[in-house]
DNA sequence: AATGCCGGATTGGTATACCAATTTCTCGGG
DNA sequence: CCCGAGAAATTGGTATACCAATCCGGCATT
């Protein structure tokens, strides 16, 4: 069946609980889900089940085929098309951010960030939910923008799970991000629009390796696309 | 209490019939509403009424405040920046649109342009739900364009149903929705994404016109923003 | 042995019952 | 007349019961 991590009744929300399981590959890839079994196994009734259930599939994480549920498989070609997709948006973002935002706003961003990079688990990171890319599309004072983004990103948070496994991923990924604060803080909006483009390409490249290494320990059904 | 729209059971689901209720004004922007209140007033248990303002909340029709629900007001910031958004994101769709489309999607979405322009009726209009935009947007071969396209035009659908009351805007939105389509047909990429940009201006003003005129009709609870 | 049909088990969808928290109303005291 | 305390009603959140459709397996027939 599965391992240990939902078993006994979390204070947690039951969302976040599967969302985890569903992170840490407790629930498979490609494997069919049912709302009664998620219900035994969750200690919780299915109304609060099948609420979480429609968040994940709006995030990605759980697709719907006809009626019935199964964990999103690992699609290739969405991870291309979500990178494309941010080339598009991010570099407006942050030119945007570039004029709009605060000291204070920056200066938030900067110690969470390095909050969650000096001690880092799992739960934080994902508990802190909006990550440096949406916190800086907010800097844009559009909603849209912010929403999009996020909507985007949460569609590759398995795959970024996978790849902040090692403590250098984690490292690069904090020095270029810390790079294109400083280019923010700095107005610098050009320079910061090809930063991220830059960080775009490099992080593209690890999800993708990521889920490479990942390939084995999953079926078929676990990785699509491409 | 209300007006005619919802109180015999229809076949339709509820998610459309309440956001009728919702686009057609019958609930008043701005205005509370409770689960129970629509349980009444719609025939059908609690549980779907929940799963549809779940969708609603996630469109911009609904909004929450702690654990109450009120149908949205007009927010004309949040319009600002959802055509910001746009001419961000739709020029580059449309870019791709005309070096990917093929000529039989091409003229599907002519086809059902027409279609839905000579026999028009606001449900008809309302039912086939993706737009010309979004389909448009579709055609770039990217999931994440079509939904945040999609998401984005769904947040104008109220100010579009109002601006569609008169005949006269419906034939200026098709007569450019018909030029745009050509220039991707013609796979005038950059043409395509300029006419796109001068859409987006001139369905902007309409937009906000269709709102300033229906301000009267709201209290000031029903428009907010700027 | 292959196939097709039937019945039970499982599924998601819906209705309803129950609860705790919040809001609203009422009534008494100042 | 105003204000506040407490009770009653209303609210969203959750659990459960029920239903119809679907899926699956086994048995009988060929």
């Amino acid at each position: 069946m599965m391992a240990s991590t939902g078993q006994q009744a979390d204070e947690r929300d039951i969302l976040s609980r599967l969302r985890f399981a569903i992170l840490s590959l407790d629930l498979v890839p490609g494997e069919a889900v049912s709302e009664r079994a998620l219900e035994a196994q969750f200690q919780v009734s299915r109304t609060p089940i099948r609420e979480a259930l429609f968040h994940l599939v709006r995030d990605g994480l759980v697709v719907r085929d006809g009626r019935s549920y199964a964990i999103a498989p690992f699609d290739m070609a969405e991870i291309d098309e979500v990178f494309a997709f941010r080339d598009i948006v991010e570099p407006a973002a942050v030119r945007l951010a570039a004029k709009l935002a605060t000291p204070e706003q920056i200066a938030a961003i900067r110690h969470s960030m390095n909050f969650s990079h000096e001690e880092f688990t799992p739960e934080r990171w994902l508990e802190m939910g909006l990550d440096f890319h949406v916190r800086c599309a907010a800097l844009s004072r559009n909603r849209c923008l912010e929403t999009a983004l996020q909507d985007v990103t949460l569609r590759t948070l398995r795959a970024r799970w996978l790849s902040f496994a090692s403590e250098e991923g984690r490292a690069t990924t904090h020095r270029e991000h810390s790079a294109i604060l400083n280019l923010i803080e700095a107005r610098d909006a050009e320079g910061a629009a090809r930063a991220v483009l830059a960080h775009s390409a490099s992080v593209r490249l690890e999800v993708r390796d990521a889920i490479e290494n990942a390939r084995l320990f999953m079926g078929r059904r676990g990785i699509v696309g491409e």
